[in-house]
DNA sequence: TAATTTCATCGCAATATTACGATTATCGAG
DNA sequence: CTCGATAATCGTAATATTGCGATGAAATTA
C-alpha cells in the first residue's frame, strides 16, 4: 500500500521526519542554501538560479513555507523569502539532540 | 515528469538531500532511535515494536544500511544491527555545518 | 537430514512526490 | 483602466516511495 500509517508512530518520530522531508530534495536544499547566503530572495530569481520552472520551485517554496522554514512577505510584484530564525534553531535543536544521543559503544565492539 | 534532474543540483545539495532522506520516514526514525537506545537489535525485535510487516522494515534497514548510517551483523540465524559512527558523526557535521551557516539578520528585519 | 527460525528479496498494488504547462490573481507602470 | 511582470494555483503526467504477501536462502535445532 501506501504511505505511512503516521499513528503508528510516536509524535517526536513523525515530527522529525517530516522536517527531515524539507531537506530531503536537491531543489529545497539549494533553496534553502541560496536564502542562507543571500538572505533575501525571490521566485525569479531562483528560477535562473536552478533550472527549474517557475511552478515547480513556487511548489517547493510553499513546501518550506509549510512548515515554517522559510517567510515570504510581498515586495510590490514580486516576493521576498527569507528563512524564519525561530524555526530554524528550532530544527537545529531537534537535529542537534538525535545527534547527541548516539554513545560511542564503550565496551566492546556490537557490529 | 518525475524525480529530480539531480544533475542540476551540486554535490553538496543532492549529497544533503540524501542523507536528509534517511531520516525522512518516521519508520526509519524509529529504527535509529531503537537503534540509540539498544545499541543493538534485530529485525523481529522491530517488527514487534513497530506495527510494520517484517518485509517492509528489512527494506527501511536496507536504506538506512545502503546510507551507511547502520552496519549489520550475522548473528546466528538473527541479524545484529547498530549505527555506524564513524557515519553518524559525518551526518551530524554536515548538518552542524548547514544549521550554523545562518546569520541572524542584526541591521534591519528582511521579512 | 528434515523441520524451524530469521531475515532478505521479488513482484505487485497503493500512494506520494516531482515537474511543468496553462491559468489565475495581484501589483505597479503607463 | 489596460498592460506587463511576477508568483500562486490547478490539472495532469511521470516517477519514486511504501507496504506487504509470497518466496528464497542460510543457519540452528531436533
Amino acid at each position: 500500500m501506501g504511505l505511512s500509517k503516521s499513528d503508528l508512530f510516536s509524535k517526536e518520530h513523525n515530527e522529525i521526519a517530516a522536517l527531515a522531508r524539507a531537506f530531503a530534495h536537491p531543489a529545497r536544499v539549494a533553496i534553502v542554501f541560496h536564502l542562507l547566503e543571500t538572505k533575501d530572495c525571490i521566485n525569479g530569481e531562483l528560477v535562473l538560479e536552478l533550472g527549474l520552472a517557475q511552478a515547480t520551485i513556487s511548489q517547493h517554496l510553499r513546501e518550506l513555507k509549510e512548515l515554517e522554514i522559510i517567510r515570504g512577505t510581498i515586495e510590490g510584484t514580486k516576493m521576498s523569502y527569507c528563512i524564519n530564525p525561530d524555526k530554524w534553531f528550532e530544527i537545529k535543536q531537534v537535529f542537534d539532540t538525535m545527534f547527541d544521543q548516539f554513545e560511542q559503544p564503550t565496551d566492546g565492539d556490537c557490529c
